[in-house]
DNA sequence: AGTTTAACCGACCGGTAGGTCGGTTGCAAA
DNA sequence: TTTGCAACCGACCTACCGGTCGGTTAAACT
């Protein structure tokens, strides 16, 4: 019956859910624990309190699935089209309610950077990781580029517009202006290529 | 002595400056109380409640600050050149303070159009205006500029990247990133010219 | 001077949040 | 079979939130 194991986890998928959709101040203890079907004390046994249950989604629950995400397009021999499909697709795939959660790293970049310094620093590691993840794929086609790029700004380039276009979305509620955005992010892409 | 005006200009400047650096919802009436040194009675006699005092502020301080922010740098004869500019003098100018609160506009894009209708009609209502703004004068100087260009979707493409910028520097707390980004979309600007 | 009313005061209310803690339960080792 | 402890329960606590309301004050008008 017990499964101590499969009850933390449980909990941290079911958190991950609700601070994508709320984020995290909005996210209560009480509707995880509903969802959960647990008590208060089966959480605070397995976490110290919100913002330690917090950080372990977003380093085994978020990080994990950010990279799973991000690195199969960059990797590709061609990451200039790989992100060009990975960008499409999103628009295409995805349904609006799913887009207009934005994502989730954006989201508590947004809301908790300023707010707690154990958060900032685990999104500004996730943020240069994947800035790396994506300069040094785009260096490795520099043959097929344009001279006199900088892969890093480039990189932060393409993921601010990314993460922007996502915010715009969620005013409108459809996915249009994302759309918009996305295609001319994927002209400016093409424009890297000599 | 009693300047009823005064009071409630006071009130929506102090509102202004908390929902800026703390959010709505992180923005307690106790707190905006203290600042204006008046008592609730006097905020309620001027407002309705919270959220009528954030509509407020959104259209009598927000509203108008963020065209009278946009409109200099884009209805100059080059507009291209305006923002370049308009941006560059963001990162030298602004403290790092500054900078790391980010857009008003954005910010609460990000946190209240999905919780709250009478804030994301204002807010998707203010992002049509400025891209109007945007792709009008870009389509102005279109002679300028490279052929079959989409004026609307560039419009949203800077923005939204302008936006992205300012969420990166808040986990970064320095303008380093922000610098970076802001770089490449000068240069992303100059290549609309033909 | 008296009257009216907008402007303002602040104690109080219900609701909810995160967090605590003494007690119970189930399972595994001895 | 007994014992020990991780796993779990849920009533309770304090703090703070937005919001209410009966009362007070200042100033403008008659």
């Amino acid at each position: 019956m017990r499964d101590p194991e499969q009850t933390r986890q449980n909990i941290l998928e079911v958190s991950a859910d609700e601070i994508h959709r709320k984020g995290f101040t909005a996210t209560s203890l009480s509707c995880i624990l509903k969802r959960c079907e647990i008590s208060k004390g089966a959480l605070y046994h397995h976490f110290a309190n919100k913002m330690e249950l917090g950080y372990a989604v977003f380093e085994e629950v978020y990080a994990p699935a950010f990279i799973a995400l991000w690195q199969p397009p960059v990797e590709t021999e061609d990451p200039i089209q790989g992100l060009s499909d990975f960008f499409s697709s999103m628009s295409k795939e995805m349904s609006c309610d799913e887009l207009v959660c934005g994502c989730p790293l954006n989201n508590l970049c947004q809301e908790m950077s300023g707010v707690d310094e154990g958060f900032r620093i685990r999104i500004l590691a996730m943020q240069q990781q994947l800035n790396l993840l994506i300069a040094t794929n785009l260096s490795r086609v520099s043959s097929q580029l344009q001279p006199d790029l900088d892969f890093s700004q480039v990189a932060y380039f393409i993921v601010s517009t990314f993460h922007g276009s996502s915010s715009l979305s969620k005013s409108s509620l459809n996915k249009e202006l994302f759309d918009k955005v996305i295609k001319e992010l994927c002209r400016y892409m093409q424009q890297l290529k000599r």
